[in-house]
DNA sequence: TTATCAATCCCTATAATTAATGATTTTACA
DNA sequence: TGTAAAATCATTAATTATAGGGATTGATAA
């Protein structure tokens, strides 16, 4: 039921040019012929989802993904619950509601072979996951946490006491079931809601 | 006083495919024409480097780079002194001895020019940069605090008393200038000690 | 053959974190 | 309007980490 005289619409969201740059080529090895946009940003790839019409697919890399990932994935599935999607991530990506997951390790052979599967396999039901489950002051302890900060420090930045950031740090490392700082410190890194060169 | 006969020989070293297939689109639309050669890691780098001849130019993302980076890099500078050298990398990549810098984040208009510059500059002098000073024990130590153990944990696992295990730590936090965990934790990952799916 | 450095161990005292429990106030939602 | 969750603060005890000191051994380079 596709009309001829219509390519296929496709979205690349990816930070990195160079990056998009490789999907664009590996598209035409692949010989996906298309109407492509692209974005290297989150805001940007909601416009465009928002107010163009949705695309058929989606590509996009975790790295461009807002705090926590699941959840900001499923709102974007919302925005275009028509189209494939497929996800490129690091090993630690957690696997997640999408057509196709790709890491960025993969070499040649496997990266063509995913890519061809994408655009031939048909569109697979949406998969639930729950989203995350840390409050917004959970997640402003948990930064300060990864930053590099003692209790008292965080204590004084939010203007609480230090009982209530102990609070907030039991909670979370219940609720993540992450119990050291490195843990917590990679998490954050993992979940964007921190910067490497942030860290002292 | 180029032979018209030789093409420019060029070796492009990164450990994601769609990061190689980019930066070949992208000297391709730069019109560089070259003996290409490429590899996923850094052993096979320097396979490459040993047995072959130096490259002319030497393109290569921070990532395959091993701990620690700057000594890693000198070390392949010595092993092709005459080439020239393009280090792309993260933001926090540490600037480091090379002819050419560019950061992932970089847009496409800055990457063309940075790619065009790279290929018509002069080769600069090599800058000499101190290299890491941890020793190989600290090294160890500094991984396993990064990958979430206490310090009694890190006795037990490194056959040492908890004593000496915090006379490390005293030295690595004195030498590296870093005092948090989560600082040490992105130390750490920063230099490819740990990866992120190894912390607890 | 001295230095130097890495690696190991120890002590004391203080600071910081965690565990276990409990309580109050505000906010959001059905 | 009642309930649940979030955010706040608290106490006590136990555990861990940090900041100062030192000390010994073995290897190695000046």
């Amino acid at each position: 039921m596709e009309y001829s005289d219509k390519k296929t619409q496709l979205l690349i969201a990816s930070d990195q040019y160079l990056n998009r740059l490789g999907i664009k080529t590996l598209l035409s090895v692949v010989g996906v012929e298309s109407d492509l946009k692209e974005t290297n940003n989150l805001e940007e790839l909601i416009d465009l989802l928002k107010n163009g019409k949705d695309p058929d697919y989606l590509i996009l890399s975790d790295r461009i993904l807002s705090y926590p990932q699941k959840k900001c994935l499923e709102n974007l599935r919302k925005q275009c619950p028509t189209c494939k999607l497929m996800v490129i991530g690091g090993e630690t990506m957690c696997r997640c509601d999408c057509e196709k997951f790709i890491s960025y390790s993969c070499d040649q052979k496997e990266m063509l072979e995913q890519f061809q599967n994408f655009f031939l396999e048909p569109k697979s039901l949406a998969i639930n996951v729950e989203s995350s489950i840390l409050s917004e002051r959970e997640i402003e302890v948990l930064k300060a946490i990864a930053l590099g900060l003692a209790n008292k420090e965080i204590a004084d930045r939010l203007y609480i006491s230090i009982h209530t950031v102990i609070s907030h740090r039991k909670n979370i490392t219940s609720k993540l079931g992450i119990k050291s700082i490195s843990g917590l410190t990679v998490y954050a890194l993992l979940n964007s809601l921190i910067h490497a060169d942030e860290v002292k």
